[in-house]
DNA sequence: TATTGTTATACTCTATAACTATA
DNA sequence: TATAGTTATAGAGTATAACAATA
């Protein structure tokens, strides 16, 4: 199971008065986990885990996650691309982009134009706001990178990455 | 962004119609990703999606994700267990683990059993068919789990392993 | 006919807060 | 008072199906 941890939920959890920390302590050494961590599955959920859980803690007030940050990114990268090829290049359903960029735009970070050569097409751009904030919010990501792989050494981070790339289809 | 895939969703994607391959294609090697294909967080997430997803086409229709399987797991492994030590040890509230328990419950995998010595407490134990089906799903994980780990040498493997664990807080 | 974006809808997974029953 | 489980509720994130506008 094991969340993906909400947003909001992690800032709320840091006050959170509910358990006490040594029943946790108690629990987690003592139930077994069976096979699960000779799993490269449950390894690889852990570590994701891990990262995703820094990742939004060190964001802070900016409150965007992973994935709304990889959105401004690659709308950066190809400004003016239409919403179908975002919807590609992010592994989501051409519909699921909808409330996505709804947010963004909501937020003031990116905009929809009309394309005048088809006019069905939305082109997709960062408001300079926008790229303002992604400025930052680069700055902030990789920190927060350094932070994780300063754990391993230039070498070991480059055979991580190949590893990783090899469990690829 | 990027899905954690649904277990109808990825039934049902199998056959749909509605893009054609050869757009996908092509939008998926044109868009530029930025930064991101740099960023540890991303290629992670890239990897564990592709093991979610093998892992659910592997289930077929047995139709249990990798966090129910875990759960079975830990479960087998802990018979008797109270659903709070469950909820630490899958790292989900315990307000969580009942929705999760009660979908066991009603597949027949899985029973509470109240404690004698302190009616508060709900132990979890498979039923005899949970443990059936467990021993069956346990197969076809391994063999999911060497499907995937067979990119690998053993030798990568471990160090596949130690490298995530590393990244582990 | 095919494509783009959208809506309507539904589902999974998870959390917080407040409750009940025990201890 | 504190703990175990539950309920009520909410929200993120995503999908499928059907639709209108446009090509």
């Amino acid at each position: 199971m094991s969340a993906t941890p909400r947003i909001k939920a992690r800032a709320a959890k840091a006050l959170r008065p509910r358990d006490s920390a040594s029943r946790a302590d108690r629990a987690t050494r003592t139930t077994d986990l069976g096979l699960l961590p000779s799993l490269l599955g449950y390894r690889l959920r852990l570590a994701q885990r891990a990262i995703f859980t820094d990742f939004v803690s060190s964001m802070g007030e900016a409150e965007i996650s992973p994935g709304l940050f990889g959105i401004l990114v690659i709308i950066e990268a190809n400004p003016g691309l239409k919403q179908t090829e975002l919807s590609i290049a992010a592994h989501l359903d051409r519909s699921s982009i909808v409330p996505v960029v709804d947010k963004l735009e909501t937020r003031g970070y990116v905009s929809r134009r009309a394309s005048a050569i088809d006019r069905r097409v939305n082109g997709l751009w960062l408001t300079s706001e926008g790229s303002a904030v992604l400025r930052k919010l680069k700055r902030t990501v990789i920190a927060h990178e350094r932070r994780i792989a300063r754990r391993l050494s230039a070498a070991e981070q480059q055979r991580l990455f190949d590893l990783l790339a090899k469990l690829l289809p």
